[in-house]
DNA sequence: AGCACGCCGACT
DNA sequence: GTCGGCGTGCTC
């Protein structure tokens, strides 16, 4: 007998679990994967719809109580066929159970969310309600739950459900055997809120400069014809993209489609909101993380209801639940924020795109700096490629200069400001003007280099910097390979040699020593902790409340301060020497759009980057802000290594609290996954397909108590990958492990294990 | 969410 | 003993 896993399209947390069916014989072919279907449920076998999460062979309930399916609606609604086709394409492609990919895609109304409030009227005349109060009090000390409610009611006649039931303890069924009984009555109020509400619509706006106006009409031209497909628009920082985005956006909107607009998370400002609602008005709403799950349904909602046209939010706004997407626009598409850190570990760029080409959609990603995969993409003409090489206003890109911080310690400077980053500090303190200090501590997982040479220690077989660990040991997490922190530095036999540290409070410390003057503000997790702490600090800073900001990546996103004229970048090196394969490409589209920060008035800016690497390609095209330069080092360097996009890479993540459990369970894995490639390729199969390596410590090899361990496996075609995981998961249902232990997949990381 | 079940006090 | 009110727990 084949049983059916479904999910009751009830929406209450008691209900969020799946529920065996039969599949009676005459649906046996019908029945698939995601399919709404018609359950009896409940005592009274009530008819309610259900979506079919997985299938199983064995009951997992005495089977005498499991049902069968009643059949298969013929209206089911195209708005949730179309989101469970996305959730089963994200299994197939991430790896997870339909289960865990239908619940993001759908969200499950929690209780707390329920916005549609229920709420009670006295249905009845005063005098009629008066006279069944006395009825029920002559029969004295029986109804007391429904006198109660009743007295309320004369007092209160409107009240809502909640009151009742929780500050009342009256139970539901009192409630519903006097509706019964036509003493009141029960209504439903459905009170969105609108985040965006008190804003106002601006007419008129800027006109596209030729550019602009170039990349919006190659983009309509196609659209017009049907000819959808996903567009890489690569626009320098401050060549006005947004404007761009909206001219694409209002040509679909005008189409009687809807837009989906994603923003990397922390991008997501008011000043973002009120550029789309001057623009479009209150078609627009938002989605944040910040929202409580409640209000995060209400945009939901309204989105369903056709109350909005567009919606903007981060990677979860993917899955609003428009009926027509016409198009779906992905903002700083480099973003790490964009893979999922949950499973299913999606990607919302290719998400977005799997989506898109299910309802005939175009897809626009924008960004200054493209992912190397992206930029791959574009160049194979599988994207079409929109530039917007100048600056709207024709400001002219910063002039960038790049300090070598080995000479300055040569040179007996051992500060961490170069000569040169303190003489324009003092100078804009002079001119009234501002600075941004910026330091890069993405990727501290202590990496050892040397102050004199800048020479970093790396894995003689992956190239990516060393990790040191407690008892200076040095550590490569891709493969395992390890060797003990030298004296002395092997390269130019200097002993300043050891891991970099510098957080902001201890920068500004430094700058408050340097300039007792100056007002400085300081930008990172630690002050930006409270609800609008992020917007605070920055409105301070725009309104030219501090002379100096000092922060991480956060302040790089986006913002336009037109009075800062110099942007310090501390050492840039840092996020240059994380131990993955990533790291060239993060530090480069760091410094960038640090420096891209930098004359964004009309007075021209200055960059200032301060490396223990000059000649790293990282930095000398971030100093030019030359993508084209990096991009082709960034895809020799990932071809040679066949790192993504040059092969595809899935990481097998091993957790157990019990080390034993892990060390014998990622051996086994890797095991299978040797076999597995014999089987697929033969004794003598080509050496760069299905490479494994591993299994090895993670680069957090522990945490809270759970030992974590990892295989990589690397791949041109991710079908042979996804076939591998198939493998694994097979393996996994045949060979129970440990209860603790677990197996995560992720393909193509984003951040370092 | 909606339904049945069983406990409890009041009344024939 | 019986009847209605009311809270609780279960639903494949």
């Amino acid at each position: 007998m084949r049983y059916a896993d479904i999910i009751i399209d009830i929406s209450h947390e008691k209900l969020d679990k799946t529920f065996q069916y039969g599949i009676p014989p005459e649906l046996e072919d019908q029945v698939r994967l995601g399919m709404q279907v018609w359950i009896p449920f409940g005592n009274g076998n009530r008819r309610i719809r259900g979506y079919v999460v997985e299938f199983s062979e064995e009951p997992k309930v005495a089977p005498e109580k499991i049902k069968d399916i009643a059949g298969i609606p013929k209206d089911a609604i195209a708005i949730e066929t179309q989101l469970i086709a996305l959730a089963a394409w994200m299994k197939e492609h991430y790896g997870a159970t339909m289960n865990q990919a239908l619940k993001t895609v759908i969200p499950i109304k929690r209780r707390e969310s329920v916005r549609e409030k229920k709420e009670v009227h006295l249905n009845v005349s005063r005098e009629v309600a008066q006279r069944e109060l006395t009825e029920l009090m002559a029969r004295k000390g029986h109804s007391m739950a429904k006198e109660r409610l009743l007295k309320e009611l004369l007092a209160q006649p409107v009240m809502s459900w909640d009151t009742i039931t929780g500050k009342l303890h009256i139970s539901s069924s009192v409630i519903r055997d006097l509706e019964k009984r036509g003493i009141l009555s029960i209504s439903f109020i459905r009170s969105y809120r609108n985040p965006a509400e008190g804003l106002e619509q601006a007419k008129d706006h800027v006109p596209l400069t030729a550019m602009q106006q170039a990349a919006v009409d190659v983009f309509c031209k196609d659209y017009d014809r049907q000819d959808y497909g996903t567009y890489l628009l690569h626009g320098v920082t401050g060549s006005g993209k947004t404007e761009v985005y909206m001219e694409m956006i209002d040509h679909v909107l005008s189409m009687g489609r809807q837009v989906i607009v994603l923003i990397p998370e922390i991008a997501l400002t008011y000043q973002t909101l009120m550029r789309f609602y001057r623009r479009f008005g209150a078609q627009v709403s938002i989605l944040n993380s910040r929202m409580s799950p409640g209000e995060r349904f209400d945009q939901y909602e309204r989105a369903k209801s056709g109350e909005i046209r567009i919606m903007v939010g981060p990677r979860s706004a993917l899955f609003t639940p428009f009926e027509d997407v016409g198009l779906i626009v992905m903002d700083e598409e480099h973003e790490a924020s964009y893979k999922s850190e949950t499973v299913p570990k999606y990607h919302a760029r290719e998400t977005a795109i799997a989506r898109a080409k299910m309802c005939g959609a175009s897809v626009v990603l924008g960004s200054a700096t493209p992912s190397v995969e992206s930029y791959r993409k574009a160049e194979l003409g599988e994207y079409r490629l929109l530039s917007l090489p100048v600056r709207v206003a024709k400001q002219p890109m910063p002039e960038c200069e790049v300090v070598d911080l080995r000479q300055e310690l040569r040179e007996g400077n051992r500060s961490i400001f170069s000569r040169s980053l303190q003489e324009a500090i003092a100078q804009r303190l002079e001119r009234g003007e501002q600075t941004m200090l910026f330091i890069n501590r993405r990727g501290m997982a202590g990496f050892v280099s040397c102050r004199a040479c800048g020479h970093v220690i790396k894995c003689p077989h992956c190239d990516v910097s060393l990790s040191l660990h407690a008892g200076g040991r040095m550590q490569c997490h891709y493969c395992g390979y390890e060797t003990a922190k030298p004296e002395r530095c092997p390269s130019c036999g200097s002993k300043y040699i050891g891991g970099f540290k510098a957080g902001t409070q201890k920068i500004e410390e430094l700058v408050k020593q340097a300039y007792p003057k100056a007002r400085v503000l300081r930008m990172d997790m630690d002050t930006t902790r409270g609800k609008n702490g992020h917007q605070e600090i920055l409105s301070a800073f725009s309104n030219q409340e501090a002379d100096i900001l000092i922060g991480t990546q956060m302040i790089v996103k986006g913002h336009d301060f037109p009075n800062v004229t110099l942007v310090g970048i501390l050492a840039a090196d840092l996020s240059l020497n994380s131990s993955d394969y990533r790291s060239s490409e993060r530090t480069f589209q760091l410094l960038t759009q640090a420096a891209g920060r930098a004359g964004r008035g009309t007075k021209p800016g200055r960059v200032i980057i301060q490396t223990y690497q000059p000649d790293h390609y990282s930095v000398t095209a971030a100093a030019h802000q030359d993508y084209e330069e990096f991009y082709r080092q960034e895809i020799f360097y990932r071809k040679m290594m066949q790192y993504p996009p040059a092969a595809h890479m899935l990481v097998m993540q091993i957790t157990s609290p019990v080390l034993e459990d892990a060390l014998e369970l990622s051996e086994a894995l890797a095991e299978q996954a040797k076999s597995y490639r014999k089987a697929v390729l033969g004794d003598d199969g080509a050496r760069n397909r299905l490479q494994i390596s591993g299994p090895t410590e993670a680069a957090i090899s522990r945490v809270n108590d759970i030992y974590r361990r990892v295989i990589y496996i690397k791949d041109e075609e991710y079908d042979s990958l996804i076939g591998l995981k198939d493998m694994a998961e097979k393996f996994l249902l045949e060979h129970p492990i440990g209860r603790q232990s677990y197996v995560w997949f992720d393909f193509d990381p984003m951040n370092g294990f």
